[in-house]
DNA sequence: TAGTGGTCTAGACCACCCG
DNA sequence: GGGTGGTCTAGACCACTAG
């Protein structure tokens, strides 16, 4: 056994990972444990330790306590992706931010969002409808639902300045949530909203955010034409 | 000051989180050095360094060398999702899974694609479509070009009983990708092959795969209507 | 039950970077 | 310059689980 001296733990990721990618060890293949390695490698059990979980965690190796520490067979199954904020996402290409407010009134959800809500039936919400513009065109349409109990009377005048979303994640803490992509057919009003034809293809982001099981809000964002969401493996 | 005893890293990061969400800790504030909590929560800095970096990896904490540890402004800004082996999506979901090779031809590609893959003129690609169905019914359309030097002309015919996408993930090993998600309209064909209406808004995932900067395989994946992603935060 | 990964500890040194 | 996080080490004990 060749020894080598990798005293990191990022070139003992590094080792490995060209060896995975070489294929020395293969798919369902079990590598060598932690002490092994760590001699061959010079380096001490935590520093191979650190680097393998480091790997599972991207998922290209399956560890087990015992049965030792398995290559994935199927190498990548995550992506990780940012949620984009939305101003930030306008700024950082360069244009110019803009915010319209359509409408925010409160009134009984539909009865998917009263459900979701855990409201009884009467009980009144936040419905907040407003635009993100960048460089004054439509960018994306924000279609949100507030549970009262999140914000006041005050809060909901600035809405008119300040985009429900931004006031939200500075001002009320949560615990939990979800997101699901889809694509959609603009409907009348959304296509009004967006500037673009009824009928043309839009990418949604459902997102729903909670804390400890209590819906705060729940929003659809319809992003204009054309709209794509980038990640790397 | 309260002393407590916390030894292991996962309470330690519980009881960060739970200062978080009592915004005991609020966004934008510098939270205690590492020193002072491991002596705070009675344990080694060690241990309250795997808690925050955990939390800084998901977001919910800015570190910098001397500058400290902050409350990230903006709490989640990342979510990982799975990236969808559609046999597997299919089956797990408890439908039959299917599969039919549409065409598999030797052919130059178009010129965007051939960018892509740093082919010169008339170098010839893999063109493979085929049909993923769960139930007999059409689930996914794969419209895909590999690079030659990836597959040899026994391999091919294997496509008419194993996927592309299964015999790559199972024999070529790739370093990188990237994947973009986004929403569009049915063409004639792909409406006919995933028996919906020409017009009907479609969720597409491409996907392209890398080993050390030369591009393996480009595809895109186009689902039957209503289709939808879902993560969680 | 024995082998493997998971983790803690105490101490140490280093890299970074704010003031 | 000095305080902070980033990491390594050696040793130890524990938790899980395959055989």
């Amino acid at each position: 056994m060749t020894r080598m001296t990798l005293n990191n733990w990022q070139s003992v990721q590094s080792e490995v990972l060209a060896r995975l990618h070489a294929r020395e060890w293969k798919p369902g293949e079990l590598i060598p444990n932690e002490a092994d390695l760590a001699e061959e490698f010079g380096c001490a059990r935590a520093t191979v330790n650190r680097a393998l979980q480091n790997l599972a965690e991207e998922g290209l190796l399956d560890r087990k306590r015992k049965a030792g520490t398995r290559v994935a067979i199927h190498p990548v199954r995550r992506a990780t992706m940012r949620i984009p904020v939305i101003r930030d996402e306008i700024t950082s290409s360069g244009s110019m931010y803009g915010y319209n407010l359509i409408s925010a009134l409160d009134c009984a959800p539909p009865s998917n969002m009263a459900e979701l809500m855990r409201l009884g039936p009467e009980v009144q919400a936040l419905h907040v409808i407003c635009v993100h513009n960048a460089d004054k065109k439509p960018y994306v349409l924000e279609d949100r639902w507030i549970n009262s109990d999140w914000v006041g009377p005050d809060e909901r005048l600035q809405f008119s300045d300040i985009s429900p979303n931004q006031w939200l994640v500075a001002n009320v803490p949560f615990t939990a949530g979800d997101i699901a992509f889809s694509a959609i057919t603009a409907s009348i009003a959304e296509s009004k909203f967006l500037s673009c034809a009824p009928g043309q293809a839009l990418f949604a982001i459902d997102r729903t955010t909670r804390n400890k099981e209590r819906v705060i809000t729940s929003v659809r964002l319809t992003f204009a034409p054309g709209y794509r969401i980038n990640t790397v493996i």
